[in-house]
RNA sequence: GCGGGUGUAGCUCAGUCGGUUAGAGCGCCGGCCUGUCACGCCGGAGGUCGCGGGUUCGAGUCCCGUCACUCGCGCCA
């Protein structure tokens, strides 16, 4: 029996798998030609799949010479040749598949393609849009291809290891209960209950807690959640992924000691040498420290610059403006600019300008070069008094400051992306590391100016600090939740709680936040009925697996990490959703659109 | 909803102070080429300078409006 009987119809190697150990073989491959270079007589094919590349070579003898002269790139064609050995000098050591070559034999078109939207050849890069529209062709690039990939192996990673944690995964539902709380939802209608809705799950909060009363006691989803909210770069609109998961009888510190290790053996997995910090040396951060030396509830940890309050160092200063702003009420803090002695005085009105760009009132500097104060922050307050200040926060005689002053929220914040912007111009940066924190010690409740009411700041259904004693005692703006945030490089991850499992303590909590008993029991019946047949104490947290692969594969957008990303706008350009539909579908809805005036 | 940036060939971009027929690279079409691997060489097609209005003898360029894309704010318990 001949080998040519026995082969397969479309291919006996991929395009990734041909060696020198093969030369002499007569083989068949199938792909995309990835590129052309015809000299006329003599024609050189690219041939690639998902694997790889093989070079292709016919001469005007190779009965396939004229279908491959003709076609274009990024047609599909099955390919029987011999494979042959490449002389020493048109070894192409960039490819894996370089020793070798096919020597064309017969060729098969299994799909002509048409002149493309746009190259899958190269780097160059191409408008969203087309991108989008034309994804899989947006898909077989290199770059992309590969994010894909990274996401799958990612996500088979987690689960591996979550599983080795004794968690179990299960699936929550999709159609389900819209909630007054959160973000916007997705409704889906009912056609068997005119005028009600069906809401896509913003996560799958709810049940996971049931999950725990149900008795399961360690819970894991990779979980679908939907959000009717507008995009970002780092926020996909409409739906995105999370590593969803929940324990039962766990103090906050449990849970950090069970996700530290699956976080960071997924980073080192694919960090691909960069460094990660390790398991069980996440720093604890409080909410008002990370506010206060970081400006932000999402510090980098990779940048050293650390913010210092140095109000009092303003009060009854020959600075007018500073020392108003602390007697008012307000406070200077003060980003260190290390080694800036050889700057020149561009740098800091840069800085300045910037910051007004912003909408800020401006950022305030002192420039100092050998232990001597320039700027007029400096020549106000008097070189004693600075380098009084210099010494308490512990900075150079080459370092300069900025200042930030005003309200604390204002300041802190201005700080905060002060800190960024200096240490980006000034390249200080850990480069190849990720770096997590957990951000702790969230306040339960804030004051919103708006409604002049108090608010829960994050979640209703986190565990007050100190339970109900704490809320029957304490002014409500002082009280801490178990609820915390998983922060790598700037990036939030994730939050996460110690949940209320005690009807008593959520109806109180509830109840500080302006919401009566009945509205409670409305609302949140499911949850709350449960927790009146034996409840476990139990927390959680839910990880964005697409920040993840994110920071993984360093990518600034998320779309580079979706495999079929809507846009913007929330519109998938590729199968035009959202669309209108037939009349008659919305009939069996009970619905009439009522188009925007 | 609001603010910044961008918008010139299929794609990436250049286009000076407002001045003749708006250019380059890639891609496409045609021709030449037997060792390329971003192959090379020659030629060609391809433009409502996002759209509308205005200023001007004259607008890709200046002004106003508008649209699209994008980044951010609001929003995202």
């Amino acid at each position: 029996m001949t080998k040519e009987t026995k082969m397969h119809v479309y291919r006996t190697h991929t395009c990734a798998e041909l060696r020198a150990e093969h030369v002499g073989e007569t083989v068949r491959v199938s792909g995309w030609v990835h590129r052309k270079r015809d000299h006329g007589n003599l024609l050189f094919v690219d041939l690639r799949d998902h694997y790889g590349l093989t070079q292709i070579v016919a001469d005007t003898a190779s009965p396939a010479f004229r279908t491959l002269d003709r076609i274009r790139v990024e047609s599909v064609v099955t390919i029987e040749g011999q494979v042959v050995g490449r002389s020493a000098e048109t070894v192409n050591d960039s490819l894996a598949t370089g020793q070798i070559e096919v020597r064309a034999g017969e060729v098969t078109v299994q799909s002509a393609a048409a002149e493309l939207p746009m190259p899958v050849f190269g780097d160059q890069e191409y408008p969203e849009e087309i991108r989008l529209k034309y994804r899989y062709l947006d898909l077989r690039r290199e770059q992309i291809h590969s994010n894909i990939l990274l996401r799958s192996a990612v996500i088979a990673s987690i689960r591996r290891r979550m599983i080795d944690q004794g968690f179990t995964e299960f699936q929550t539902p999709i159609l389900t209960a819209s909630s007054p709380e959160g973000a916007r939802d997705y409704l889906v209608p009912s056609r068997v209950h005119p005028g009600k809705f069906y809401a896509l799950p913003q996560a799958p909060q709810m049940f996971k807690q049931l999950i725990m009363v149900a008795g399961f006691d360690r819970y894991f989803q990779i979980a679908p959640c939907f959000r009717d909210e507008d995009a970002r770069a780092d926020r996909s609109p409409g739906e995105f992924y999370q590593l969803d998961f929940e324990m039962s009888f766990v103090t906050q510190d449990d849970v950090f000691a069970a996700i530290e290790p699956v976080l960071s053996g997924v980073f080192e997995e694919f960090a691909g040498g960069r460094t990660v910090t390790a398991a069980g040396e996440y720093p604890h951060i409080a909410y008002k420290e990370a506010l206060l030396k970081y400006g932000t509830d999402k510090p980098d940890l990779r940048n050293p610059l650390l913010i210092h309050d140095v109000g009092e160092h303003f009060t009854g200063s020959g600075f007018g403006l500073f020392s108003k702003i602390v007697e008012g009420g307000g406070v200077v803090r003060a980003v260190p600019a290390t080694n800036t002695a050889g700057l020149s005085r561009k740098f800091f009105d840069d800085m300045n300008e910037w910051a007004r760009g912003e909408g800020f009132a401006g950022l305030g500097y002192a420039t100092r070069k050998g232990g001597e104060w320039g700027g007029p922050i400096a020549k106000n307050h008097g070189p004693d008094k600075m380098d009084l200040l210099a010494d308490t926060i512990g900075i150079g005689p080459d370092d300069g400051l900025f200042f930030a002053a005003g309200k604390e929220a204002d300041a802190a914040k201005l700080a905060g992306l002060a800190r960024t912007r200096v240490a980006e111009q000034l390249d200080l940066i850990e480069q190849d590391a990720f770096r997590f924190c957990w951000i702790v010690d969230f306040p339960m409740y804030d004051y919103n100016e708006e409604q002049k009411k108090i608010d829960f700041s994050h979640n209703p259904f986190s565990m007050p600090q100190g339970g109900m004693e704490a809320l029957e005692s304490k002014d409500p703006l002082e009280i801490l939740a178990w609820q915390y945030d998983i922060v790598c490089n700037g990036v939030e991850l994730s939050s996460g709680a110690i949940r209320n499992h005690r009807p008593d303590i959520m109806y109180k909590a509830f109840e500080i936040a302006g919401y009566a008993r009945d509205e409670v029991d409305r609302d949140f019946s499911g949850m709350i009925n449960a927790f009146k047949f034996g409840a476990p104490p139990h927390g959680g947290s839910a990880p964005g697996i697409d920040r993840i692969v994110m920071l993984l594969a360093n990518e600034p957008n998320i779309r580079e990490v979706i495999l079929f990303p809507m846009n913007q706008k929330a519109e998938d350009l590729m199968m035009n959703a959202p669309s209108e539909v037939m009349a008659k579908q919305l009939q069996e809805l009970h619905i009439r659109v009522v188009p925007p005036s």
